[in-house]
DNA sequence: CAGAAAATGATTGACGTCTATCAGATTCGC
DNA sequence: GCGAATCTGATAGACGTCAATCATTTTCTG
């Protein structure tokens, strides 16, 4: 009743045990005969290798990378924190992680990192999607080599991608469209867009979706889009101009990043009649705009469960399994009651013994 | 380079392989001054035992069981479906993970199945907390026999409980409450409070979390509370009794289960004018409902994700070490639009090879 | 049918740890 | 300082797999 070994399956193939390994490893010279009666035996038997003797044999690491934006954007900080803190927990599961910063929104600073790694140093990377064809060409090179490539937060359509993890960003901008009718329930309103660039997909997206949300409800119009270029700056003067010319409006959604402007400009303001003010990412800013009751809800890609999710994936495509189906990542809805606990800064990574 | 192993370790502190075992393993027999010596050589080279080769050795398997509620409610039926799945994917890590169902809310059976429990079958015990007294006995029996004992869903005050996975209900009381103040952005508005009984504790907390925030609103009236007892047919009795009574009903907080009952006294109203409607969980009719436009937002307390947390922290446990910190679950707030993929029917388990 | 090529079996030493045994060394009580 | 108790070292065989070698058998080729 025990499971059973690649000596049990050996035996009951009828052949060697050094037949059965050729057969499982594919290392050739094996007649078509003894490899389907060993098949054979691996089904009947319900064999698994088993993984955790097999690493400590052949002394096997993986060796993960992430290549992610640099910058102090709280959210890139977020998904680089989160590759740090797993970086110690999966230690002991033979799991090398690292990490490299590259230029965000840079395409020729990807496509020079990628282009830089030796296949014979990494089993899988993982980066943020840019579709640019450089960046295409060396993801279908590393696949080539035989280095799993995924991306993860934006996706991007190269051929030898074997996955990608992350939030529908049209289906966050309905998530937040969504909720912009919910407090529009019973009453007209106007609301303003505010992106960070058209160039950036995800922004794109997220405004799709909340044009499509906001299009069903007659009593709700949206104002032109603005463009912030993710600058508090902009973000402050943009929402001051707009408050001015409008003083109407209702409801503000930020789908980039910069937001710490617009909560200066909404400081500013009367608490009881300020706009519904939805954001996305919960980094300390907004979260502590939440906590203050300056903004209404902030819709969260969860980094750290990506970046988790990520790495499951990797270590199943190292593995040469089937990628794990799984839910995907959905965008998750913060209010202020909802919040996770704080994690107490430094806690992170140091279990002792 | 290379990770030390004990025998590094032995060389450095200058005794045998033998001795830095016996310390390792507090096998006793051992002088306090090579002790010492043995145990500054671990923190010097940064030694950390290989688990997966030391489960090898000792042919460990990790024996994990969980004590569920029987019954056809959705949401224990998605709990139970969430063991399940994990067991499958648990096994190639040596992790035997068993489900035994006792009757939901009988602290007897709880109590009855907890002492039945075979000490030396079992590395640790989850279940869904009831406070009772021979409940307690028992978990702290348990620990006593060197059983981890840990609570789920709802938690119980056991001295031996080593930790609990659920969410805060309260904060996912507050979570609806301050939804439905959104849904009332300027207007006033009164909401009826359905939940199951108030013996369960998670159903109380819940009311107190959206009494707490609706008090603030002054607009915001809440009707008397009504059990309805998690039954179909109470609850679309007690809905349709309170539209009946009261005209001007603009929101409905189920807190407890039982909702196809409400689901179906919803239905009959206009969709343009019927209430707002939060339920908790994330089941197939609740799905269906928030799909199809009859209700605005489900609470939903990830039943799969507690389960997975539950094995991390089990896991931990078993291997002795301090339990991971994690954020905790939070309760995660479902609108139309940011639904998780629908698994695939039968998809979970058998991956191949 | 001989010779070459291909397939198979048998075996061995890792990997890092556990568990056990046994002989030898050190310390202790008295 | 003698026997007993305690401590220490050395070693060996597992666990399930990998990777390699070598001898042998089978099959193919012409």
């Amino acid at each position: 009743m025990r499971k059973p070994t690649l000596q049990d399956v050996a035996q009951a193939a009828g052949v060697s045990y050094a037949t059965a390994d050729r057969v499982l490893n594919a290392r050739g010279n094996v007649s078509a005969r003894a490899e389907a009666r060993v098949r054979d035996a691996i089904d009947r038997l319900g064999y698994r290798r088993d993984v955790h003797a097999a690493n400590l044999s052949r002394r096997r690491v993986y060796r993960f990378l992430f290549l992610l934006p640099s910058g102090d954007h709280s959210f890139f900080r977020s998904l680089r924190e989160a590759v740090l803190a797993e970086k110690a927990g999966r230690a002991p599961d033979r799991v090398a992680v690292s990490l490299r910063e590259v230029r965000a929104f840079d395409s020729g600073a990807l496509a020079e990192a990628l282009s830089s790694l030796d296949p014979d140093q990494c089993d899988c990377v993982a980066f943020v999607g840019l579709d640019s064809p450089a960046v295409l060409e060396q993801a279908a090179r590393l696949d080539k080599a035989g280095v799993r490539v995924l991306t993860v937060v934006s996706d991007a359509p190269a051929p030898g991608r074997a996955a990608y993890v992350g939030i529908d960003n049209t289906g966050a901008g309905r998530t937040a469209g969504r909720l912009m009718a919910l407090g529009h329930t019973g009453r007209a309103g106007l609301i303003l867009p505010l992106i960070g660039t058209r160039a950036a997909k995800d922004h794109v997206d997220r405004l799709e979706g909340v044009t499509q949300v906001l299009a069903d409800s007659a009593r709700i119009a949206l104002l032109p889009v603005v463009e912030a270029l993710d600058s508090p700056d902009r973000m402050r003067d943009a929402v001051g101009q707009a408050l001015a010319d409008a003083p109407g409006l209702t409801g503000i959604y930020s789908m980039g990043a910069g937001n710490r402007g617009l909560f200066q400009a909404i400081e500013a303001l009367d608490p009881d009649t300020r706009p519904l003010v939805i954001v996305h990412e919960l980094v300390p800013h907004s979260r502590a705009a939440l906590e203050a009751g300056l903004i209404d809800a902030v819709i969260d890609q969860k980094p750290a469960e990506e970046i988790a999710a990520a790495l499951d994936i990797m270590r199943a495509l190292a593995d040469g399994l089937p990628v794990p189906p799984g839910p995907g990542i959905t965008p998750t809805i913060y209010v202020k009651d909802n919040l996770p606990a704080q994690p107490a800064p430094g806690t992170e990574g140091d279990p002792r013994k």
